[in-house]
This record gives C-alpha cells, structure tokens and sequence, in this order.
DNA sequence: CAAGCTTAGTATATATGTTAGGTATATACA
DNA sequence: TGTATATACCTAACATATATACTAAGCTTG
C-alpha cells in the first residue's frame, strides 16, 4: 500500500529495515554435502528416502545432518515440487471455543495426513477474511478450509485462490455456490426442532435474537424459527424477531430490548453461542428468574455451560466432526481421490439443561409432538 | 520417520499421492510480463515499487497483474529475500481464552509491522511444540514467539531454530536463559499479593492448586503463596498444597482432595484459569457455599468471569500487552534495532468481585495490609 | 563539438535451496 | 555380451529480486 505515485529517486538498494541482522546464515543441503563428502543430490535421496544411498553414506550424511543442525528449507522444496502441504483456514473467531473445537478436528485430520494448518482469524470481517485468503495464495497453501464472515461479499473465489481447492466449514458462502463442498449442519431443521421443543413447552410468545442478515445460517436459523412458529398456528410477530452481530455485547442488548418489551416473551432463542451468554447477562441483570419467567434457549455448546446457573438448554453442533469431516473433504480433494464427494451435512443435539420451563401463564394446554431431543 | 533399514527398490517415480490434481499452473511473474509486453524485471520493480517504471508501463502491468489474478510467490520471494515476514507462535491451549487474548495482541502488533503469524497449539506438551518449533525452523520464519508446555525440556533452543530469534511470553522456559528476552509479569509477587489478600480477609488454612512441578511459572506462584502463608505467621501445611495440571479436570481433582479433607481449608487459591473452573465446578457439586463456607481466588481472568454465581475473584494478566510487548520485542530483534531490550516484566491486577469472604468460623481478628487491589 | 555525465527506462544474467530425471560406473548374473 | 542392481553425481527447473548492462536522450564542459 505505498503510495503509487512515487517519483523520488528509487533507492536501489535495499533500506536499511530491509536486511535482517543475524547474518548468520541458515546451514543448507550444500553444507551438509560439503561436511558429509557428498553431493547433493546424494544427500537428498538420503533425506527423503528416495533413491539408493549405501549405509556408508547414510551414516556420514545422518551425522552431519545432525551436527550441524539442518533442516530443510521448505521455502524452496515447495517452490521445487509446486506443493506445500499446508492448509490454510480463515475461522470468524478464535476466541470461541466453538471454532477452537472445530480446529482441533481439523488439526487432528490434517497432521495425520501431514499436512500443517495456517490459521486465520478474520474478526468475523470479509476486509480481514480477504488478507488472510490472499495471503493464503501468495504462500501456495494445497488447500483452504474456509468459514466465511458474516459480512461475506465474496463474488468470485477463484480470483482471489486462483486454482486452490476450497472447501466451507460451518458457514454457508454468501453466494450458495460452494463448488469444493461444505461441511456443516441443517441449521433450519436444527432452528426448527428446537423452537418446537419451546413450544412444546407451552410457549406461544418466542422471541429470537438471530445473526446478521447477510449470513446465510443465520438466515437458515430464523427461517427454521419461523416455520416451527407457524406449524403451532402462531403468527410471527416482528417484534420478537431481533437481529444480533453473533456478539456477546448485541445478544446482551437484544434481549434487553425484549425483555423490556410491553408484552414481553415467555421464551428467548439466540442463534449463537456469543449472543446466548449475553442474553443470559441480561436475564441476570433486570433480575428476570431463568427457567420460571423466562426461557433461554442457546445454540453451540461450549465446554464450561455446566458451569452457568441455570445451565442453558442448548443446540449442540458436532464441532470437532465438522472440522474433521472439513479437512478430510479437502486432503481428499487436494490428492485427487474424490471418494467422500459432495457437502456433508451433520446432525445437531438439542442438549436440555435447566434454562426451559413451561411459562408461567399458561396457555391453552396444547401437546406439541418433541423434535429429536438428545440426553 | 520411515523404517531406515529400507532395502526395496527405492521408487522414483513419485507416488500418486506426491503430485495434486489440480494441474492448472499458478501464474507467475513472467505471465504478467508476457501480457504486458514488458521484462520480468521491469514487473518486479513495477510491483515493488523499486525501481523507474514509466505511467503508462506500469498501468499496463497493473492491468495484466488484476486481469490474471497473479499473487507473488512467497516461497520464490521468501527464497530469493531470505526474509519470510512471518513469526511463528507456540501456545499452549487455542481454546484457553488467555491465550487467544495475548494472540490478538501479538497479531494486532505484528500485522502493524507487515508480519504475518503461523499460530501453533502445543496442548502443553513439549513433544507437539517441538514438532511446531521445527515447522518454524524449516519454514524459515524470522521469529519465533514461545509460551513453553508445562513439560519444556528444551535444552539449547539453537539446536532447534538455529540462528533464528525467539522471545518468550507468559511464560519462562525450562532453564532460566530466555536469550532473546521474557514479557510477562512477576507470578511471585502476584501470588503474593492474592495469599495476603485471602489472609487480610482472615483466613489461615488456605488450599492451593498449584500448576506442575515442571512449571516455572508454577513454581513461582507456589513460592509467593509460601511466601505470604510464611508472613502472616502460619506453617505450610503440606496437605494444601495440591498440583494440578492448569486443565480443568485437574482443578476439579484436587479440590475436591481439598474439600473433603478432615480439616478442610477455608480458601483455595487456583493458579490458572482452567483450574479456578474446575475447582468452581467442585464446589457446586459438593454444595458448599461460596464464599460462604470457602472462599475461592483464581488466576487469569476470562471474559465470561462475570456470569457466574459468585463470580470469581481473580487475579489478572494482561494478555493483550503481553502479547503486543512480546511481538514488538521480537521485531525490533529481527529489524536490528534493539530500542526496548531485554525482559519486560508488566503487573497483574487482583479483580475483587465475589468469591472471597471472611471464613465462617473467625480465627483470631488479625488485620494484614492488603496487597494491590484494582477494581 | 566531441566526450562525458545524468536521467529515464528496459533487458539480461545470476543467485536463492531443493528435487526429479538423466547420466555414469561398477558389480553380479544369465 | 547383455541385463539388472546398486551407488553416486550433474543439471535443469521452480518463481523471484537485483546487480549489471544497455539504449536513448538531454545536458555540461574543456
């Protein structure tokens, strides 16, 4: 980003920030060579076990390897072989243990088949989602696993990776056309299944604090919200649809903003794991008891809930699998064998703790058949 | 780690796996200068900014550059520069929030400074950081950021990442000489401060779950909670005294020891965040009130800390300066200019909120001058 | 006024570290 | 003699940046 306009004389060379200080050079395949009595094609067949190499030889060259602390430069071997074994991911946050989890699956599936992540946090920001994705490309990663910004206004991937294989994780594109797959769940009937199991409940009075509107799950979750709504012959009453950024701050402010409505809901259902917490903050703010005068119902289960009173009842998405069933699509991919093919949905759980009650002013006592309720 | 003893007829040919599917070619320097009918060079000073280019040749270039999707390789440039603009990271847990906080500092900083960060997750176990720090070394980053597993063993850090520079954060390693210098914050005088806090409240028989042995900084909080137990004039007694593993788990273990103990303690100081979870967690169980019954001080503040019941009095870090003092450490390394030298050494706050209590059965009223104590 | 210098722009050769593919040589065996 | 095996070495890429050389014009200067 320097200006482009630059008319000054051009220094040629190289500012003095340019050049780094420890001169000390790194130790190459040459020096080990030299050290070893060998050439280098010699001693690079003995490294990467790939041509004939007397034990003699092996002995000498293992040594010198050893003695003078080589490693080979990757930066090189991935511009000779046009492969650099290593995935690059774009996750919307690193510090929720939802995406963390997803990377660990990832991670696992990845390092087994040899291949090292490159991670990226975007900040939930298409801006920053772009550098890292660029970025990605300048470095020639294999592949890329990405779980797109909220604020996703990616028209065309290929300009931005080029050729590189890309696979979705979770999220949706913006654009529905996710070419190298997905992985991830049906948030509409996991949305559905669980504002169903509110109404079951008793609960005629729903409110939703759901994503941004221009992510696609979080538009999946409120339609899921809303069909399940309707099915219990309910008109949808905009008043209770509020919109959140996934954030603990705009989750907090949302069910303030409901909580303190005239005509106040029975039950709340936040369509993330940020937004839940800060729902639950609110609640215990304007001193509202949880289950009895309002339900809270979350989505992605995080490790420490257990901990929270009451324990928030909560869709659960497979984190780990997803990760794991991402960076297989992609390895799979990447190494030409398509045998897994195609998006991947998983099943959610709707984990049921103590944040859901039947409200307080009953209804009329209808039964409503329970979606799939795990333990 | 293939069998060394391989004796059958070393295959030339690359495996299937070797070479990617994908065959369509990246685009490349000469591409750009094909298109705009200019010389490599003349491109490379075009896209550096390096050296004369005419108005109208570098408008051509810029047009064939957008119009091919051409991304500089950084393997060639990094190979050519002998510069990555890339540190690497080691932590010990990505799904611990003190970390990924001390990683948005240290990101923060380094992309500031046009360096890109390669995040690794040790899972506290120096085997897998040791596999990380190699990745680093063979990748040739031009510094590495360490927060040692638990169970460093590193002997000489050269052996591993050559010449290139390495800072330490939060933690010290294993021996004490942190060559390119420590930010982080004195954990004696912080554990000193929070015992004496716990003992001006009155309390006498204060439980500690301290990190592993192999843990400087774990030795450290040890030493500050003896310390302070010492000057109040009370024995250490050895039954208080319990080792955890900084996992949650562990924290729930060993406060449960504590608790069920014949002569249980009325406080109990956690060293780290994960273990204050699990030692909250254990007193839920046991339904013991806190801070009632005991009283509770934890270590490394979390940003969810407010929505428990009681919330956890705790002694805080500040993460994100660490991170930012430790990439900006680095770089003024790598850059040559050594304007901040050596350790950073930056203070803990003890947040008082509701965990700690004076103990229910009053010893004699001794009043202690209370530490440094924030909001 | 020719030689030399400066300015502006472009082209060429080389080096970075590594590996595949080809070449060379020696031995064993049919 | 020819063929297969075993061992070692040489060279050409891979994509980039830069030192050097080159062209062409404008200017100075003895």
């Amino acid at each position: 980003m320097r200006p482009a306009k630059r008319r000054e004389p051009p220094s040629r060379q190289r500012s003095a920030k340019g050049r780094a200080k420890h001169s000390g050079k790194h130790v190459t395949i040459r020096d080990v060579a030299r050290v070893a009595n060998a050439s280098v094609s010699t001693v690079s067949a003995a490294i990467n076990n790939t041509d004939y190499v007397s034990a003699a030889m092996r002995l000498r060259i293992e040594r010198a390897v050893r003695r003078l602390g080589y490693r080979p430069n990757d930066l090189a071997r991935g511009l000779r072989l046009q492969r650099t074994h290593t995935l690059g991911v774009v996750v919307p946050d690193l510090s929720n243990s939802f995406y963390t989890e997803i990377l660990q699956g990832m991670k696992d599936y990845a390092s087994a088949a040899h291949y090292t992540l490159l991670i990226g946090d975007s900040r939930d920001r298409w801006a920053e989602e772009q550098v890292y994705l660029d970025n990605f490309h300048r470095r020639r990663v294999d592949g890329v696993i990405r779980i797109p910004a909220a604020d996703d206004q990616c028209r065309n991937i290929r300009e931005l990776l080029g050729e590189i294989p890309v696979v979705y994780a979770d999220r949706f594109p913006h654009t529905r056309d996710a070419a190298g797959g997905h992985v991830g769940v049906d948030n509409t009937v996991a949305a559905f299944d669980a504002t169903r199991y509110l109404m079951s409940l008793g609960h005629r009075r729903i409110g939703i604090v759901a994503g941004p509107e221009t992510a696609p799950t979080a538009a999946d979750r409120l339609e899921g919200y809303r069909r399940a709504v309707r099915g219990g012959h309910v008109p949808v009453d905009p008043a209770l649809v509020r919109r959140g950024d996934n954030r603990m701050v705009s989750g907090h402010r949302e069910a303030i903003e409901l909580l303190t409505l005239p005509d106040r809901p029975t039950a709340i259902f936040c369509t993330n794991n940020m937004m839940t917490l800060g729902a639950f903050q609110a609640i215990q703010e304007l001193k509202v008891v949880c289950p009895d005068e309002v339900s809270l119902l979350g989505f992605d289960d995080f490790y420490w809930a257990p901990l929270l009173r009451p324990q928030i009842t909560m869709v659960r998405q497979p984190a780990r699998e997803i990760g794991l069933a991402a960076a297989r699509l992609l390895i799979e991919q990447i190494e030409g064998r398509n045998t897994v093919g195609g998006d991947q949905t998983l099943s959610t759980q709707l984990i049921v703790r103590q944040s859901c009650a039947p409200p307080a002013t009953r209804p009329e006592p209808s039964i409503v058949r329970s979606g799939k309720v795990g333990a």
